[in-house]
DNA sequence: TCTTGCACCTCACGTAACGTGAGGGTTTAG
DNA sequence: CTAAACCCTCACGTTACGTGAGGTGCAAGA
């Protein structure tokens, strides 16, 4: 480079010394591992050997490789570099689009799942002395959720949630724990549902419900489905969980209260 | 699953018949492949073989197995998630608060390529037929003004440059190159930096630099520093570009004028 | 009982962009 | 002339599987 900086002879460009694959590592910061790659992939081919196959690279082979590293910092591929220096038929303009486009994209998914982790972590803080086990249900119960709420449903739940204490959390969570075993039970003895003792029963479960969804008839029927379908999992989670077929017992017994 | 929804038979869970890898495939939404994968990586595997090799699947496997899932949607590498699952010697708060910052880490540096990639294309629009040469020449200037600049500086330079017109830059690239062959034939002609001659060219130079400096002068000396190092690559962008020892002459003649 | 078809098995190569030796020639400075 | 420094060509390792290839196991219909 620096025999470049003498003004006055411009013209000898070209009889400039080829350069052997260290030298043009060093003076473009690759690696000589990098540049024997470039060479079998087909992406820059030495224009000269030496007669014991030693590569020389010379002023053109550097100028490509100047374009090659130029394209690579905007995270293009290699076999696309190649593509983009050899035959370009698409415009710069339309190369530059294309990765942004690209890139937003994947930095859109990645924000999403920050965000994930983030409510995750406040998710896990509510746990005294969190094991590796109660993690995986965590995750598990979130991604469960995600699959039967809608987004507007997720974040009005995130919303009652912190707006709702603690102590209250759990004692709805003793209300169902006591309320699932009677109708379980009542069911086994073939209780009729339109009698009293279910009748008293699903108004309690009906207020419980209600002060969950708030009304929300599209939040009720999602948590009926997510219950239906996933079961097992929420019971290894919360303990006592309804099955569909208190769902229909429930559901007589509001349609005898009307 | 469906048989485990029958509330009244919670004791014969584990009589639950082993599961055939294709058919724990399809309900956990996993690949055959990957399972044998997670089983050659010794990550998952099976608890049983049947006599003739195929992998089954106890309740103790899909359990882990969901841990699994669990464990990649944050991102996590295999490796990683065997040693969590295995051996736990980290808190699970420790995982997520490392995994975010990652995250984060990445984030930042995708955004950054982002603007840089925007601000690229701003420079690109200034072009009228842009060639893939031309994109990768602004790649490379804006890679070698980055080493050469600090942030501010570089933002600065942006500001000055949307504030003037088109126009006038290339008024004083002409300039430029009216002035740079002029002293170069004067040097070559030896001809004394104090004389009138090259004081006026230092006069129509320095005022050129203060324009463009705007008299920062730690911004005039990294320009200056650009010039003597990146000499050949600026030429090839700019056409005319000073030499050191144009700097040299210049900065006789400026220390003659006072 | 035989066959058909499906699910299962074990290799083994391919992916992206090199890093990292191994084993062996070349060049060059002393 | 020799030793250091540099060069060469394989070739495996990395991540998380996809995608066959070639062969076996198993349940059901003819």
């Amino acid at each position: 480079m620096a025999t470049n900086t003498i003004p006055m002879l411009p013209t000898r460009k070209q009889t400039l010394p080829p350069w052997k694959v260290g030298e043009l590592a060093g003076r473009t910061g690759m690696s000589v591992r990098a540049l024997h790659h470039y060479d079998e992939i087909g992406l820059l081919t030495p224009s000269l050997r030496t007669p014991s196959g030693h590569r020389l690279y010379q002023q053109s082979d550097v100028e490509r490789l100047q374009q090659i590293q130029s394209l690579r910092v905007m995270g293009i591929p290699l076999d696309e570099v190649r593509e983009l220096l050899d035959g370009a038929r698409i415009s710069p303009r339309e190369v530059i689009d294309l990765h942004l486009t690209r890139l937003h994209e994947h930095i859109a998914r990645q924000n999403r799942l920050a965000e994930w982790m983030e409510s995750l972590a406040t998710h896990m803080d509510r746990i005294e002395a969190p094991s590796m086990d109660d993690l995986c249900q965590i995750i598990q119960a979130m991604t469960t959720m995600e699959k039967y709420f809608t987004a507007e449903q997720l974040e009005l739940l995130r919303d009652r949630r912190t707006s709702i204490t603690e102590e209250h959390m759990h004692e709805v969570r003793d209300s169902w724990n006591e309320i699932i075993p009677k109708v379980r039970s009542a069911m086994a003895a073939n209780v009729d549902p339109t009698s009293p003792e279910i009748l008293a029963i699903a108004k309690r479960w009906k207020a419980l419900v209600e002060e969950f969804t708030g009304g929300d008839q599209q939040l009720a029927s999602s948590v009926m489905t997510m219950y239906k379908n996933e079961g097992p999992l929420l019971q290894q989670q919360l303990g006592e969980v309804p099955t569909p077929e208190m769902f229909v017992c429930i559901g007589k017994a509001c349609a005898a209260m009307r």
